[in-house]
DNA sequence: TGTACATCAGTGAACGCGCGTTCACTGATGTAC
DNA sequence: TGTACATCAGTGAACGCGCGTTCACTGATGTAC
């Protein structure tokens, strides 16, 4: 981490790489405190081993930061959903994308919540409800995958009914996932 | 409210009122910003119309003033599931319950999505993981209340079966209650 | 009934802390001539 | 190839703010004698 310090003084195209840390840093936060108000743009800089106004030339606000690490949140999930696209029958397939929804969640409960737990009330509101309202929101293209899945198992055209369908299913799967999230007491989880 | 500065002044046996002024106070903060981390000692204090120290009387924490708050959502939530056992058949009876829970989540979505967000890891993990196992959870009595409301319809003592049947519909009535609350461009909610 | 005293509920001033944000700066890297 | 200069990325010091918490206090209410 010290050793950051040092690499993190210039190089002219390595913006980028400053960037990632911080968003990188965000996310442990995230992780270790479940709480994305303990986020702090001071907490931050000194994770990743820079002064504070450094991470000025990289956001905006601590609001953008949390805004990327959601970003990426939300795109790793699409990935875990692509992956069990593999082999077997389309309900396998089906039931293979359902569990990795389910592995996801239950992997970092944490940042789960915090995903479908609509960010701080207080400022910007999130993305969500800035966007045209109902095609594009964080998860858009998550869903596309299981309208996807639900679509290949019934042989339909995605469509109105696949849509329906596939909510059906994302109700389902939140609600469980979340659920055990929140109460993992109930679920016999000792944690 | 500057009246209340007056009335706050002494009366024996007055503590519990303030205690309640403080509780609902808080309530109302969690209502406007949507965010727990915004309860603050002091901006309750402020709210209630009484200096920051008056408090401790009442709170040794200001986790203890969230645990109140949550605790008053949970009795609410009971409440509002116990309600409509008034008429109608077996099965009306336990759509009625659905019915009341969604609302519940509906008219104040805020208030559903922290009940149900797990508190500020930081400090003190609220009360669920500190009780034992599986029995006793914030929220317990509003799931007997499901779990009667099945066993009414079908006919059955409550036990083990009642009480799958009973989680299956809450994963159901959470993910669509949190769902809503928390993607509602998705479902066509313009806010 | 009257007086002295205990207690209870809330106060105001003060503290130290971590935060977001600003500012003028530094020094390395690339570019123009 | 060498030199002067622009820019880019990050710094350190400083600010004002709201917070939680402490402390000695005040004044009303009840209690003992």
């Amino acid at each position: 981490m010290n050793a950051c310090k040092v690499t993190h003084i210039a190089s002219r195209g390595e913006g980028e790489r400053l960037r990632n840390d911080i968003v990188r840093a965000a996310a442990d936060v995230l992780e270790e405190t479940g709480n994305e108000d303990a986020i702090t743009l001071r907490g931050v800089a000194r994770k990743v081993g820079i002064a504070a106004p450094s991470i000025y030339r990289h956001f905006k606000d601590v609001d953008e930061i949390v805004l990327a690490v959601m970003a990426n949140a939300f795109a790793e999930l699409d990935v875990a959903l692509e992956a069990p696209a593999g082999a077997g029958t389309s309900v396998d397939r089906l039931r293979a994308v359902c569990e990795a929804y389910l592995d996801f969640a239950r992997n970092r409960p944490h940042r789960y919540r915090v995903m479908f737990g609509r960010h701080r009330g207080t400022k910007r509101t999130p993305v969500i409800t800035d966007l045209p309202p109902a095609d594009e929101f964080l998860g858009a293209a998550a869903f596309t995958k299981l309208v996807a899945a639900v679509a290949a198992h019934t042989g339909e055209e995605p469509g109105p009914k696949t849509s329906a369908d596939a909510t059906t299913l994302w109700v389902a799967l939140h609600g469980y996932a979340s659920l055990q999230a929140a109460v993992p007491a109930f679920f016999g989880l000792s944690r």
